[in-house]
DNA sequence: CAACAGTTGAAACGCATGTATGAAGCTAGT
DNA sequence: ACTAGCTTCATACATGCGTTTCAACTGTTG
């Protein structure tokens, strides 16, 4: 009945590998079957007929990253509100946040590259990949947002949606964009730091935007200031185009 | 010789109207000829006679809408640092920045939704957009540079240039997704506050993000306490998936 | 009126995508 | 050996995209 398919079942896997390398250089909408087919020196109709079409592959290769990440991070959430006699601040629970990302971005166990895939699947367009993070961890996602909310009292709740918005969207378009060992290399300036020095700096970057005061008198004074200068200058006349059509394009 | 174009060129008019609906509310890549002229109630083959094509007619509405935007910026940032005795300090220099989109966000020549449109720009994965911003606004983004550069001492520019792509990027990234007055009415709170308060307030979601300090002992320590908390949980043994192939979709 | 440049219209082209099909190849189990 | 089942292969399909073509239409000009 079986065993025959275990032979060279490695072109699943190679298809998983070849998706997970071309979805972190150029996102889920941009890379395509033929590919992903041709990087795994598979043929093209080895996805659909492995996993089911492109989705479905791109299922199985999200939940195979991220479900062990987002476990790791509530079980570390919670095992530190439980152990300490005091609330988690802000700073310590954006640090249960990247702890387990950073341990499993050195870990083989996360693939290749586990910190630009977090960085995609956090700041891709598509809406199948939004649909994914929606309905998967939206449980974990309102989880932290809860524990954020303790740590920040004073701040209103949809202020402080604002500001996390804010934030992780920030961090994750640079993770997107660079290899993290680049930013480490960055954010540590040739030192060597250890890995609480490292995190510190990166949670540096966001607990400030998250509890930060805003609207000091010095700043309004400062746009006040902006402000004045922008009044002496004239308003600038619109240049007023006036475009022909012109047939085909200019090379 | 002409007169006759005149008659109904609104056709030019609604085709970058409606363009620009449609890239606010969808990005570069997504948006198609065919949704534009439907929605301009022209001809398919319209934009191609009046533009020359999809890039052609993006980068009209580009210009149109960003030229002006950053002469104003480039002036009043001069203006700034001639009329002031003082080099503009970080705050002054974001306000040169956003003072002259929020005048435009509420004059109609900088369009029905200038701020998501700003947004949009800024943050469009299409490496058109990209191209398009890289040509023809790099000049203004060093000028913009070596003023945090000179407002900011001591921040060597590598770690500047990440803190700046850190914060505007995150910035650009909210105002794609919501409309400005919808951030406004949050950053205002319910209360009735004035320009310089209200853009004091945003300003302070990206100045300690520039500015502050990194790494301070106070975070190391956290993060150092959830480290040790996560030695203690145990390695999740990953859950050793075996999927089996499956033809077709399971709807 | 007739000729003409500017504009619109409907249809097609070439290309790339995700998906589906059916034959061929391969690897066991009897 | 041979048959059954899993896997691969080449290929075709339907769809959507930007672009092109050319005929029909428009309003002005000589």
């Amino acid at each position: 009945m079986r065993g025959s398919q275990s032979s060279s079942s490695h072109t699943r896997q190679r298809l998983l590998e070849a998706a997970e390398v071309l979805f972190v250089e150029q996102g889920y909408d941009t890379m395509s079957l033929r590919q992903i087919t041709a990087l795994a020196h598979a043929n093209l109709a080895a996805v659909n007929y492995h996993y089911g079409g492109k989705e479905a592959l791109m299922h199985e290769l999200l939940t195979l990253r991220l479900s062990s990440l987002n476990e790791a991070r509530l079980k570390l959430l919670t095992a530190c509100e439980r152990e300490w006699h005091e609330r988690p601040d802000a700073a310590s629970i954006l640090g249960t946040l990247f702890v387990p990302a950073l341990r499993l971005s050195r870990d083989p166990a996360g693939g290749p590259c586990f910190m630009r895939l977090l960085g995609r699947v956090y700041s891709d367009p598509s809406p199948f990949i939004r649909n994914y993070l929606q309905e998967h961890y939206r449980p974990i996602f309102e989880r932290f947002f809860e524990a954020f909310s303790a740590a920040l009292p004073g701040l209103p709740r949809n202020e402080l949606g604002l500001r996390l918005h804010f934030g992780l969207k920030a961090l994750a378009g640079m993770l997107a964009g660079e290899d993290f060992d680049q930013l480490a290399a960055t954010l540590s300036m040739g030192q060597d730091i250890d890995d609480a020095e490292l995190l510190a700096r990166l949670i540096s970057l966001i607990t400030p935007t998250l509890a930060g005061p805003f609207g000091t008198a010095e700043q309004v004074h400062a746009i006040e200031r902006v402000l004045a200068v922008a009044d002496t200058q004239a308003v600038t006349p619109s240049p007023a185009r006036t475009g022909r059509p012109r047939r085909g394009k200019d090379p």
